[in-house]
DNA sequence: GGGTATAGGGATAATTTTAGCCCTATGCTA
DNA sequence: TAGCATAGGGCTAAAATTATCCCTATACCC
């Protein structure tokens, strides 16, 4: 899997975070864990657009950036749930405010009637 | 210029917001021209890692999701000011909240040791 | 046995995003 | 005249990101 750097063209903490968050499913998987949904076959129903493929891989790159942590149940069928780390929850707070001025977007697409909806 | 899209598979305000700041360069522009660089070529020296083309690139994009507006001078040399569109002021916070948590982690990498700086 | 569900890997293709190079045009200064 | 600065466009290549397809393994149910 390709490892995500932090670009060192970014000096600005911007490119720290983006870094981070920044994959397509990333901020999506945050919210969805932090609401409680911890099973990657949840998260994969909560995603139908995404491949399973795909959400496993931004599952493990939140990982590796310390954000998630996933826990492995020895039983059969395999069990596995993910949980916002300390590092994670601190995004918390970025998430929201995120998603809020997106959602205030998506509510008033008046505001910008120039944007395209593909 | 290949048209950014809200993508459809995204439906929470993550993705429109993705959409609009996802863009590599795109929330230092934002940050800059907030911070009163407004000149092109003011934006260029202040990210000497970017090409021209790139720049430009973005800031077209940012205009045409109206976060920005230019504004061009018929002078000779030429003058082009950006400046943030209320909307584009709107992000303020979004942006201010990202970069203050990318700051604390890049003065504080500790916390996440596992990280690869590129 | 054949179907379900669980969680995931490998390899490769398609797409998107970013970068690089060279082009335009004008006026100023040396 | 040559060089610099201003602000950009066209075209193409490289790099990064996402998606697609098929593979593993186990236990349960019918």
């Amino acid at each position: 899997m390709a490892k995500r750097k932090i670009p060192k063209d970014l000096d600005c903490g911007m490119g720290m975070i983006m870094e981070i968050i920044g994959g397509k499913w990333k901020p999506c998987l945050i919210h969805n864990i932090w609401k409680g949904h911890k099973r990657p076959s949840e998260l994969q129903r909560l995603n139908p657009k995404a491949t399973r493929r795909v959400l496993y891989q931004q599952l493990q790159e939140l990982e590796e950036h310390g954000i998630i942590r996933r826990v492995v149940y020895p039983v059969l069928p395999p069990k596995v749930e993910y949980f916002l780390t300390d590092l994670g929850l601190s995004l918390l707070p970025v998430i929201s405010v995120m998603d809020e001025w997106g959602t205030q977007y998506l509510e008033n697409p008046g505001l910008h009637p120039k944007l395209k909806i593909a």
